[in-house]
Parts: structure tokens; C-alpha cells; sequence
DNA sequence: AATCCGGTCAACCGCGCATTG
DNA sequence: TCAATGCGCGGTTGACCGGAT
């Protein structure tokens, strides 16, 4: 089957937007909707692509899109989802609130993947490029890698399936409300989590579960199947010990550099999350709380030898050569960890969404 | 003052997937 | 069932800018 172009090429203006440009693509799309992208251009009396004014609309011209400098709870927010989904900028995004799939790339290329670097980390896969660093025997190593793949096989079939129902949602909005150029958080209707979700919960609380590939537990549809799923009753919850923990102190956020020694000597040296809970105070952003609570515990686990074990108890397995003491510590340690990676999957719904248990 | 160079980021390109007829 | 179409995603490009020489 040969490609069509998407548009005809001939005569359509490209590079830089004007701001008449602009603010013709902006008075359609307020008054209209943007519609069918193919039609839009001659419709709003613009000389360019569909595509580039989808393009231009979803990373420029949006109402809700925050511009600006990266927090450093956004940074961090980043470099954790990048390490769990890598180069999946479209889901990083669903994580960080008004930020783009194209800003957040722009900013882990230009920036995040040069301070990792720096740190002795490889941006890509999230270890210290020596190895020196985890102290990790090879088949320890592999262990971990495999337990990291199938963390990433399962978060990578949940946003699949909740982007779906996502789209669905936003289907069943346009056709109530034509006009609507975004979709309200309470139209969002209470759609059941993916088996995948009880397998992380179960990960941490150390049950034995089945790792099979995720995407073949991901059957449904509710498009496909004519049905929709139950109503959600897994909201996994983040134990209020766990939630207050990352709660960080506004100015202490103040200096990016010390931040980042901070975080240099967290992540590198492999000191574990608590240290950090006492300066977590007063952030009350969701995802925030989650993110930060795989910030101690994902990029930090890679990089922290002591912690290898954890990712095979997470799933599962036993491990007998340790004290009762150094166990129960390391089990808080494991739910303390999987508490933000659950952090990051429930705060992803909007604030402003009925509670769905 | 002119040139070079590296960093940044908006925008483009091509591909893959989902939907439609 | 399959081809056509539309859209979204990730990779890449190139214009612009500021600092260094």
C-alpha cells in the first residue's frame, strides 16, 4: 500500500509561524474546534499543513500548556519515567501536567542527558556507565534487568489500555459536547485499572505472580468488545507514612545545583530514599509524591548494589540469606519503592476526579 | 567587529497504528 | 477482508541565539 502524503505539498507554507498565523489557527480552533486536521487549513484561510497546525496547536498554542523552566520535580519526574518507559515521550508526558511530549524530548536531550552523563550515568539505560558503582555480580545484574523489563512491559500495556479509554472518553465528549476542545475531568468516567495494576501491587506486598507478557492479559476493549470494564475497585492506595515522606520543602528547591549534588550523591553513592524524607516536605503535587517515590527507589536501585535484592523479592522471590531485621527493612524499603511507582500510576488521573474505589 | 561554535527548541519528516468505508 | 485515510509518535533538522575567540 503506498503512502499518501497527508497533504498536498505545493504552495503550503513551512518553518516558523507568524503570529497572524498564529492567531488565525487560534480564532478557528476557539470558535470551530479543531475538527478533521486535513480540512482545517483551508477553513481557518491558512497556507500550511494539517499537520503542521495540529503540530503547532498541541505544542504552542494550547491553553493549558505550562511554558518555561523544568522544576526540579519535574526533572525528576523525567528521568524515573524515562528509566521505567524510556524513550516513550507521548507517556512520559501523561505524567507532567501542561507539559508536551515535544518539550519534555527537547529537554531530556538537551539537558537531563548530559547531567546524567555527567553523574556517571548512562542516559540510556540508567546505570552508572563503570559499573563500578552497583558492586553488582553479572547475574545479579541480569536480574534486575529482567525484573526492569517486565516493569516496563507492564506500565508500557497499562498506558496502551488507558489511552485507549482515554480516547474513548474523549469520543463520547466531543459527541455530547461538540465544541469541547478539552476534556473535563469529570467526564472522565471510573473505567476499571488493567489486570496489569494488581500485578504491581502484588509485587511489592511480595506475592508470587506469574510474569507473563503483559499484553496478552490485555484483552479488552471497550470499543472492541461493546463492553465497557467494571468499575475500578484496584486503586492501589500510597499509605499516608509513604505519601507525607515525599513531601518536600519549597525552599529547598531553590538551588538547581545543589539539588542535583543531592541527587548525584542519593542516586551515585546509593543512599537510600529516607535519607531524603526529611527535607520532603510541603509539596502537595500527586505526582510529585510519586514521582519522587521512584526517584529513590528506581534509578537509585539500578545504581545501588544493596539494593539488587529487593527487585527479586518485588517479585516474588525468596531470599534466604538474610536476617529477619535486614529483611523487614528491606521489605519497607521494597513497599516504600513500589508505593511510588504506584504514586505515578494512580496520580496520573486528574486531581479533580471522584475517588475511584 | 567579525567569525566560530555549541546549545536550544520549534518545526518537519517518516513511520506505524487505528479507524473507516 | 482490505485498501484508503487520518492521526499521533519519535527521530531529526535547521534557524536562532549567546558566549568564546
Amino acid at each position: 500500500m503506498g503512502r499518501s502524503p497527508c497533504c498536498e505539498k505545493v504552495g503550503l507554507k513551512k518553518g516558523p509561524w507568524t503570529p497572524e498565523e498564529d492567531q488565525k489557527l487560534l480564532a478557528y480552533i476557539e470558535e470551530h474546534g479543531h475538527g478533521s486536521w486535513r480540512a482545517l487549513p483551508s477553513k481557518a484561510g491558512l497556507q500550511r499543513c494539517g499537520k503542521s497546525c495540529r503540530l503547532r496547536w498541541t505544542n504552542y498554542l494550547r491553553p493549558d500548556i505550562k511554558r518555561g523552566k523544568f522544576s526540579l520535580q519535574e526533572e525528576q519526574s523525567i528521568i524515573q519515567l524515562h528509566a521505567l518507559l524510556g524513550n516513550r515521550w507521548s507517556a512520559i508526558a501523561t505524567h507532567l501536567p501542561k507539559r508536551t511530549d515535544n518539550e519534555i524530548k527537547n529537554y531530556w536531550n538537551t539537558h537531563l542527558k548530559k547531567r546524567l552523563a555527567k553523574m556517571g550515568i548512562d542516559p540510556v539505560t540508567h546505570k552508572a556507565i563503570t559499573g563500578s558503582l552497583t558492586g553488582t555480580a553479572d547475574d545479579e545484574s541480569a536480574k534486575v534487568a529482567a525484573s526492569l523489563s517486565h516493569m516496563a512491559q507492564w506500565e508500557s500495556a497499562r498506558l496502551e489500555a488507558e489511552a485507549r479509554l482515554a480516547r474513548e472518553s474523549k469520543m463520547q465528549t466531543a459527541a455530547s459536547t461538540p465544541t469541547a476542545l478539552h476534556l473535563q475531568p469529570t467526564n472522565i468516567p471510573a473505567y476499571a485499572s488493567p489486570p496489569c495494576l494488581d500485578v504491581l501491587q502484588n509485587a511489592w506486598q511480595g506475592a508470587k505472580i506469574d510474569l507473563e507478557s503483559p499484553t496478552s492479559t490485555l484483552t479488552f476493549t471497550g470499543s472492541n468488545s461493546g463492553m465497557l470494564p467494571t468499575p475500578r475497585t484496584n486503586r492501589l492506595e500510597i499509605s499516608e507514612s509513604n505519601s507525607a515522606m515525599w513531601h518536600q520543602r519549597s525552599d529547598e528547591l531553590e538551588s538547581e545545583e545543589s539539588d542535583w549534588q543531592f541527587l548525584s550523591k542519593q542516586q551515585v553513592l546509593g543512599l537510600d530514599g529516607r535519607e531524603r524524607e526529611e527535607d520532603l516536605i510541603g509539596c502537595e503535587e500527586p505526582w510529585f509524591i510519586g514521582a519522587a517515590g521512584v526517584g529513590s527507589g528506581f534509578t537509585g536501585m539500578l545504581l545501588d548494589g544493596s539494593n539488587v535484592h529487593d527487585t527479586s523479592e518485588c517479585w516474588g522471590e525468596s531470599n534466604n540469606g538474610q536476617t529477619e531485621h535486614s529483611s523487614q527493612a528491606s521489605d519497607e524499603e521494597d513497599k516504600n519503592y513500589w508505593n511510588g511507582i504506584l504514586g505515578i500510576v494512580n496520580s496520573e488521573l486528574p486531581p479533580q476526579s471522584p475517588p475511584l474505589l
